[in-house]
DNA sequence: CCTTGACGTGTTACAGTATAACATACATAA
DNA sequence: TTATGTATGTTATACTGTAACACGTCAAGG
């Protein structure tokens, strides 16, 4: 989904970073990160009629403040602030609609999710966790899963979700604390 | 570390099987599988000077008991049967004793401890989880490890701990529930 | 011998995560 | 209109995990 970016360099036709895998651990115009996402996902609802509604924008929104997962008492401390139920169903039934539109991941290591930087587009979903930044990225998967696959294929198991999800230190903070 | 086995095969100098991958979604004599890896985790603990005490090779037990993953409250419910004691943090001490130790792993999709069925060995574990009969399988995961740390080392991210794993439905329960 | 310190176990109490079940509201369609 | 499906809100509860302290054992060093 091309877009306008006043920051493209002359030739550029798109905004290549916003898909950019390491772009959650670098410095970078997360406004215009954030903000292509969501219209992005948007676009998608209106187009599959899946129902973006305030409740679950909102969420999404706020996934998106950052590229650090969220766990959903968090969020839902959030939500209440802004006017909507503040009991747990709440925020879970929003994050459920997200993660099964694949407008969210769920990061299992650390009970708590992440919005989708590339939402649309199908990728077996592989994360990047620092532990020091808390950041988290989604990382080029196509061949560690192919690698998966090949040895699910081998022993005849048929694999129908991944949960693939590294611990470890981004390259900003590896610099910082070796 | 080979082992006398009845139902070896002539001219079959080990049990094989024993660290075959599918092992765990095949019919197979669980309780040589089961009483081997325990001697396995024996032996390496005396080696190492790690101490595996009674509450804690108990718990080994029972998570060998199946090749299924088990939740801490469930072991815990079998550790009090036993006399021990019967509070949250003596399950999950133990279990943390023998992940540590690499006795165990942790299933995070299952909030849940699964014996390692090839200790000792170095293996960046990877899961096969099947939804249909629970059982879980570690495969060989040098390929998908090699993957992941190449997208790693792309961005500069150091990885130091990783969770993959894979939800699906294992060979026997394809054919019954296709 | 006795002390000291490290470690393992047991217990209380609590924190954090997640879901079941029911009530209400609103949309759309028959 | 009435019915039906879907979304939201609420209560209550279940499940998962940890902090902190008390007690016992054992080995090292006085
Ligand atoms: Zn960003
Ligand atoms: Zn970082
Ligand atoms: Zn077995
Ligand atoms: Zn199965």
């Amino acid at each position: 989904m091309p877009h306008d970016h006043a920051d493209l360099h002359p030739g550029q036709d798109d905004c290549l970073g916003c898909t950019s895998p390491d772009l959650a651990f670098a410095r970078h115009d997360h406004d215009h990160c954030a903000a292509d996402v969501l219209a992005r996902a948007e676009q998608l609802a209106a187009a599959s009629g899946a129902r973006l509604t305030p409740v679950r924008k909102r969420v999404l929104e706020i996934l998106l403040e950052s590229h650090k997962a969220m766990g959903a008492y968090d969020v839902l401390q959030r939500l209440a602030a802004d006017g909507f139920g503040n009991q747990p169903p709440v925020a879970y039934r929003a994050l459920e609609f997200l993660v099964d539109q694949g407008f969210a991941h769920r990061i299992r290591r650390l009970n708590a999710f992440a919005a989708c930087m590339h939402p649309g587009e199908t990728h077996a979903p592989t994360f990047l966790i620092c532990k020091a930044c808390d950041a988290v990225a989604e990382a080029p998967a196509a061949p560690v899963r192919a690698a998966l696959d090949a040895a699910a294929q081998a022993i005849g198991f048929a694999i129908e979700r991944t949960n693939i999800e590294a611990l470890g230190l981004c390259p900003a903070c590896r610099t910082v604390a070796p």
